[in-house]
Order: structure tokens, then sequence, then C-alpha cells
DNA sequence: ATAGTTGCAAAAGTTTTGCATTGTA
DNA sequence: TACAATGCAAAACTTTTGCAACTAT
């Protein structure tokens, strides 16, 4: 079995944008293909454009911020709330949560299948459930 | 067993803004009295000073901001980030998670004794848990 | 008297919006 | 070609900051 990694090529973020039923633009294309190239990444608006710009793409702050939160609502990221700061999103759209580097500002995903959550009160009558969002601060020193 | 409630006096907040070695201003205490009535509080900077103008005490929002900050500082208060919007201060200050409905904005404590979580994957060397954060977010119907 | 605090206004930072222009289908 | 998306700048918001005036001790 290879262990190669390959990044997204334009032909594999176009069917997930199409399967999402956005337009396959340009700009969309390459932050999809900056977004989901292999393994979890977490990215705030900033840090898109800036990843963005350093890879020679045209596109301007106000189009990451409408794309991801296009992508967030099509289900292709995620929104993670640990910082009033800015808004991260996640590429892991999975069952999971978080260990938060509070020093770093930095997310560690932990799978959802090992953490068990007991003892929740009953949900009030007329409401569910949307998520449950665990988020482990972590700070220097053992 | 009496069942009746006090609003804190202004020595009761003097009291416990002396305790934490901030000066008893005339804002301090207008503010504590406000957050500090009988019950858990969730206030944003806005709807405190909202209440403020309300009661007819005369603060600026920075100062608002600032005392919220310096009570934070103090373990007066508690920081809750559930929405990148807008920053959340909790007056319980125990062990404690949160509802969120996510229609309305609004925060429900859940005591932490009654939650277990289980199976949090070893924390990384050189790091310690400053916090756990569960937040239940609740969306309209059942 | 002195050292810390307030108030204001302005700055800073993130996110949203409006509209002419552009580009996809 | 038609219609949706982009880009930009500007607005909207929340939050922070700097400094002169004020106030608790």
């Amino acid at each position: 079995m290879e262990a190669r990694t390959y990044s997204p090529s334009a032909i594999d973020v176009l069917a997930r944008i199409r399967a999402v039923k956005l337009r396959p633009t340009r700009q969309r294309i390459a932050l999809a293909q900056l977004l989901f190239e292999p393994g979890d990444h977490h990215v705030t608006a900033e840090s898109l454009f800036d990843q963005a710009q350093s890879a020679g793409v045209k596109v301007s702050l106000a189009t990451v911020y409408n794309t991801l939160h296009q992508f967030t609502a099509a289900g292709l990221l995620r929104e993670v709330v640990v910082n009033s700061a800015c808004t991260y999103f996640d590429t892991n759209i999975s069952d999971h949560h978080h260990f938060f580097y509070e020093s770093r500002n930095a997310l560690i995903d932990i799978d959802g299948a090992k953490i068990d959550i007991r003892g929740v009160p009953a949900i009030p009558e007329g409401a569910r459930i949307s998520r449950v969002d665990v988020i482990i601060r972590l700070s220097r020193q053992g």
C-alpha cells in the first residue's frame, strides 16, 4: 500500500464544488484546492487569504469570507468557535471535538467516537440538539 | 426557610470588589450591583451597558468592557465563548457547562458535577488542561 | 497628594454589504 | 446571453487604546 498523498487536482475539487451545487469559479476552485489538501486543516479567513496570496491566487478577503461561509452552509466545512477574536473553519466535518492550545491559538481534532459524555440533562421541550462541542483548553506546563 | 431574595446592597458589592483588590468606584459598584443580583446572569458588554442605562447609571461602554475584563481577571466572572459575534460573561464561576439556544442567543448553565466526560486522549507533554468547555447547541423543534 | 480610574473619541480588528464589473454555463 | 459571483471599498460591529480630567484612599 502506497503512502503517498496527493494534492487535490482542479478536477477533484470541481466535482466536490459541483456536488454541493455551487459554481466552480476560479476562486472557489483555488480556495478548495488549498482547503482540501490531505489532512485536517483549521483555517481562519485571514490565514486562508494569506495562503492564497502566497500561492499566487488572486482573490479578495471578502470573497474568502463569502466562500468559507458558502462552503460551511453546504456542509463542506465546519465552523469552530473557540475564541471571540476570530472564527475558525475546520475541514474535518465528521463527529469530533477539539483541543485548543491557548498559547498558540492552534486546534487539534479529537475523534468524536473516543469521547463519551454522560449526564446531560433533559433537553427542554421543543428544542433539539444541533451539536455538542467539547473544547479542551490547554495551556503550557505539566 | 424564607425564599426571599435580595438585591446586593452597595455594601455587599463593595466588600466583593475590595476583596479582589479593585477600587470600589461608583461605576464598578453600580455594575457589580447589576451583575451580582441573585441568580446566574449571562451578559454581553452591550447588554450590561443597556441595563446600566436603563437603571440610570452613568457609565461609558468602554468602561463596561474594561470592568467586565477586570472582574474576569479577578475571578468574579467567567468568559463564555459560544458565538464569534460577541463575548458572554457568566456570573456563575463554579464548574459548569452550557446549553446554548442558537435561535435566541441565550445560555443556560449545566452543573459541572452532573456531566461526566470519558475517553479524553492523553494531554500532550508540557501542556495542562486549563478548562474543559462543553457547549450543547440547541435549535428549535423536537 | 497621589496613584489608579473614568470618559470620550478615535483606532483597531474582524466581518458584512452594495453595486458595478466579470465570468460561468 | 443571462444570471450569478466577484472585487473593491466602504460600512457595520465589537473591542481596545490613549490621554486629559477626575476620584478614592
